[in-house]
RNA sequence: GGUCGGUUGGCCGAGUGGCUAGGCUCAGGUCUGCAAAACCUGCUACAGCGGUUCAAAUCCGCUACCGACCUCCA
């Protein structure tokens, strides 16, 4: 926890020392998914942003209660038409069935991601107590109306007393909200075009319906948000993420509602990540510039001209810092995948340094730590993940002409490159996320590797007879197998390619 | 139409008022029986036009183009 953490609060729009609410303890907050279908993969890119926050977060030494919640209510679709019983409709299924079938579907992508469990997962369905306390709060307070079954947050009202403070975040300006005059349909009860609902009356054919004050109805979807995120963090807490579609209405208006129940600040620091965009432009289902995550771990689509795995991906998500936007192309995927290979190559190599190392440090071995340190620097200028790589791939090169002989193990102390190693893992797999794939082998991969060393030892002695008819068919053979042969210093080693 | 953000070398993608991003590709070299890998070297960019400055890709203005949001969206 030595060094400040900057991080870009989009809030105040600038970046910002993060000083928690509590010494030592940071709560993390970030608007999970509607489960009325399978996660897209934009959904993927954020989730896996604010993994890396989170571990980051915990690595710097803080107790972190991160909080991601399960939309399962309340979120509208165009024809207003609630997303959950839509999905249950037409599959014929109960709507928490529609939900439990997209949350351990979520559930699963998550993990082949990498991405930790955050620790509290609510649903909305699980708080409707708790909403709709928040409603007769904000009602108590004068900023929200009843009408016809339904109740509205009052925005002009909110304004005058809060100091014009609608629109703070996403810069928006109240008068040009007001003045907006959409021909908007079925918004008679409305007093303004900008207010909205926290609670909606349920029609008759409505199955998601709960009693309340104001006859059977539903939460407003930006309600379950301030209700979940102030019951577990606090009426005030440290961070609030989310992508940045977000920001308007749903960030805006849950900002509204804490300070409109409350009079609370809510979330101190506002981090949104940016969008995910395929050759450049909005993925979207109707003109099919769209791929799901499982079409790039299997390559089955037109979009790619190859298989992409799970951890490959996230070394592309970390090649491009989260609040910029990041655009999926297969030249740009090949790329990755190339420049991913050099570093798990190199940190298999580095495991190989093992035992060795000089008496003292020279160049090389300075270069190692001070390196390795850089690179955790980037970290805590916004989570500057593609900065902190660049640093790692300066190291990659050291590694690798360790490896190869070009430099000498002389120049590295015993201890500096013990903690050199730790020290890198420690940033690839618990503060990346990268998994070792190469761990993963298991029996089969034993096997494999016992094959192997034969075969490559009956071509290291047909090598040393210099009979390389017998030893490029060995090779060829084995390539055409999948499998790449390096001949090295050392003898002759091997990877699945 | 309104609001906000962006435009970086062959591709992707960081970044700071003056000093090397990094990955991929390409070219040359070292090593090697050959090849691959690895290592070394090179390819030196910041949309256009103006302005501020000793100095601007980095600050300001205008133009063009792109994107996001304004309606459900991570």
């Amino acid at each position: 926890m030595s060094n400040p953490l900057s991080l870009y609060n989009s809030l105040t729009r600038q970046k910002e020392v993060f000083e928690p609410l509590h010494a030592g303890y940071v709560g993390l907050y970030v608007c999970g998914p509607t489960v009325y279908s399978d996660v897209h993969l934009g959904n993927c890119r954020t989730f896996t942003s604010f993994d890396i926050i989170y571990r980051y977060l915990m690595h710097k030494g803080f107790k972190v209660r991160y909080v991601r919640n399960i939309t399962d209510v309340g979120h509208l679709t165009d024809e207003g038409e609630d997303k959950m019983s839509k999905g249950a409709r037409l599959a014929k299924l109960e709507p928490m069935e529609v939900a439990q079938r997209y949350t351990v579907g979520f559930h699963d992508m998550m993990r082949e991601f990498n991405n930790l469990p955050p620790n509290i997962e609510p649903r909305a369905t699980g708080h409707i107590i708790e909403q709709i306390e928040m409603v007769q709060q904000i009602l108590a307070n004068g900023l929200a109306y009843e009408a016809n079954g339904s109740v509205y947050f009052d925005v002009a009202a909110f304004n005058e007393k809060h100091g014009n403070e609608y629109g703070k975040l996403s810069g928006r300006k109240i008068d040009e909200l007001l003045a907006e005059s959409r021909e908007l349909k079925a918004q008679s009860d409305k007093k303004n075009p900008s207010d909205f609902a926290i609670w909606m009356k349920a029609t008759e054919d409505h199955i998601l319906r709960w009693n309340s004050p104001w006859g059977e109805g539903f939460p407003g979807w930006h309600l379950e948000c301030s209700a979940m995120s102030t019951k577990y963090l606090g009426e005030e807490f440290d961070i609030h993420g989310g992508g940045n579609d977000l920001k308007f209405p749903h960030h805006e208006n849950e900002i509204a509602q804490n300070a409109g129940s409350c009079g609370c600040g809510g979330a101190r620091y506002w981090l949104h990540t940016n969008m995910l965009l395929m050759n450049g432009r909005k993925m979207s289902k109707s003109d099919g510039n769209t791929i799901t995550p499982q079409q790039l771990f299997t390559g089955d689509s037109p979009h790619v001209t190859d298989s992409y795995s799970p951890m490959m991906l996230r070394f592309f998500m970390l090649q491009t810092h989260y609040r910029s936007p990041m655009d999926l192309t297969d030249e740009a995927l090949q790329a990755a995948k190339k420049g991913y290979q050099r570093l798990t190559e190199a940190w298999a190599n580095l495991q190989e340094l093992e035992g060795l190392g000089g008496a003292q440090n020279g160049t090389v071995g300075k270069e190692l730590t001070e390196g390795l340190a850089a690179a955790y620097a980037e970290m805590d200028e916004d989570f500057n993940t593609p900065k902190a790589l660049a640093k790692v791939f300066e190291l990659v090169s050291r590694i690798n002409a360790l490896k190869g002989g070009q430099l000498s193990l002389k120049e590295v102390s015993k201890e500096t490159l013990e903690d050199f190693k730790k020290g890198l893992g420690t940033l690839l797999f618990d503060v990346f996320g990268l998994r070792d794939e190469g761990e993963a082998a298991g029996a089969s991969g034993e096997t494999l590797g016992k094959v192997m060393d034969l075969v490559l030892d009956l071509r290291a002695q047909a090598r040393a007879e210099k009979n390389w008819t017998m030893s490029d068919k060995l090779r060829d053979a084995l390539n055409d197998a999948g499998i790449i042969v390096k001949d090295g210093k050392e003898g002759a080693e091997w990877t699945v390619g």
